[in-house]
DNA sequence: TGATTATGACTGACCAGTCAGTCATAATGT
DNA sequence: ACATTATGACTGACTGGTCAGTCATAATCA
């Protein structure tokens, strides 16, 4: 792998001293940064935080052990930095309402393949299980993912049950005191495919559709 | 070695003193080895299982950490017999289904019940916990309890949403191909509580019931 | 050339697992 | 009953290895 190991060291670029000029290196050392984050996840995500070599991580990212340290304080704080810089993109996600022009029952199922998508096979879904697996070992990330994510994806999950609700589509009207109700299934979901999917995979957008009519009531046939 | 070929190890039963006599060590010993599992439940659902040395284990049981060895072949073996010996007995309780008079309804309120006093605040979720955590890096132990617990459970709650379907009291029949759907939320619940229980408390039973009234439709106030 | 960035050998702490030895208890002998 | 011997549960100092974090040196850049 990668045995290109004479002249690969080039990236002079541009002589001129233009706009790229003074961001050549720190470009690199960006490049490196994010191999060193994106080795990181795929190492944690492997083998748990106290299991997971920082040499392994280097080797990985194609850069010696100290590199890492000229990027972050310690491993802790290289395992926090993971987990915010993926966090971030996704508060973006929540702050933009979904397009509310449908009724909410589309609202909610756009989320749901948006979910299975995006989140369940990707990295995102990562993510989540890392937090699920190694949150009570780091009590302020899981603070602050729960005041980042979690807080906010249920406090929007419950603004849109309460449309539904006022809107006539959801007949339970308790559900606006639990909207976690209604992203319970896909969290199962992503811990279930984490821990059996191997042997026993689950369908897990057919698994969510049945779970809106549960929440919706079944699907019109008009 | 062990050339014992002649009267070797006899297990006379002690003379006969009564029941305990030959058994005092062996009472001794068994009291330890549930010690040492104990003081193991503690340190690894608080530390995790790479992070949890073996020495706290003992410190914790009363022992020496030489003695931990006596009993189990090591680190491992130690953590998976700790699952294991904690369900057992949930196996058992799965085996017997729940009292069959009632409408499907009532028993799966039971079963909620059941799960928020049984389960959510005790050491039985503190072991749910650690397969959801750890599962990932033990994976015949994941599909040890796949096997053993999760696959009859869902089962047995496949054969209580075909009842219900069969009575009419459940609706939407495609609930029979995800029964995990019924359960999602005391999972889910389980989980919160573990990563954000400290701040943000969930009543679990609370959200139950309304999830109940999903799946059941509203309660009857006849 | 001097400044910045990268390297990897090294250190010191830490810990799973071992084992020679101790001692309370049980078995056997007188 | 008492003395002697056997057993094995228990101990904890020790070993061998691992790994996070450091730092003197080297490479690269401007």
């Amino acid at each position: 792998m990668s045995a290109d190991s004479t002249s690969n060291r080039v990236r002079p670029a541009a002589s001129r001293r233009s706009g790229d000029g003074a961001s050549a290196r720190a470009a690199r050392a960006q490049e490196r940064r994010d191999a060193i984050l994106a080795a990181a996840l795929d190492a944690f995500v492997e083998r748990g935080f106290a299991a997971t070599r920082l040499e392994d991580i280097a080797a990985q990212a194609g850069v010696a052990k100290g590199t890492i340290y000229l990027h972050f304080a310690d491993k802790e704080a290289l395992f926090q930095e993971l987990v915010r810089s993926h966090i971030g993109p996704l508060i973006a996600q929540l702050a933009t309402p979904p397009a509310g022009d449908g009724s909410v029952r589309a609202m909610v199922e756009a989320f749901a393949s948006t979910f299975v998508r995006e989140v369940a096979g990707t990295r995102r879904g990562d993510i989540v299980r890392l937090i699920i697996s190694e949150g009570a070992r780091f009590p302020q990330l899981s603070e602050f993912y729960y005041r980042e994510v979690v807080s906010r994806g249920v406090e929007a999950m419950g603004r849109m049950v309460a449309l539904g609700i006022a809107r006539g589509e959801i007949r339970n009207e308790a559900l606006a005191r639990f909207p976690q109700l209604v992203v319970a299934p896909a969290m199962v979901g992503i811990i279930w495919q984490g821990l059996f999917g191997a042997y026993a995979p689950l369908d897990i957008l057919a698994m969510l559709q049945v779970h809106i009519d549960l929440v919706f009531g079944p699907r019109r046939t008009e």
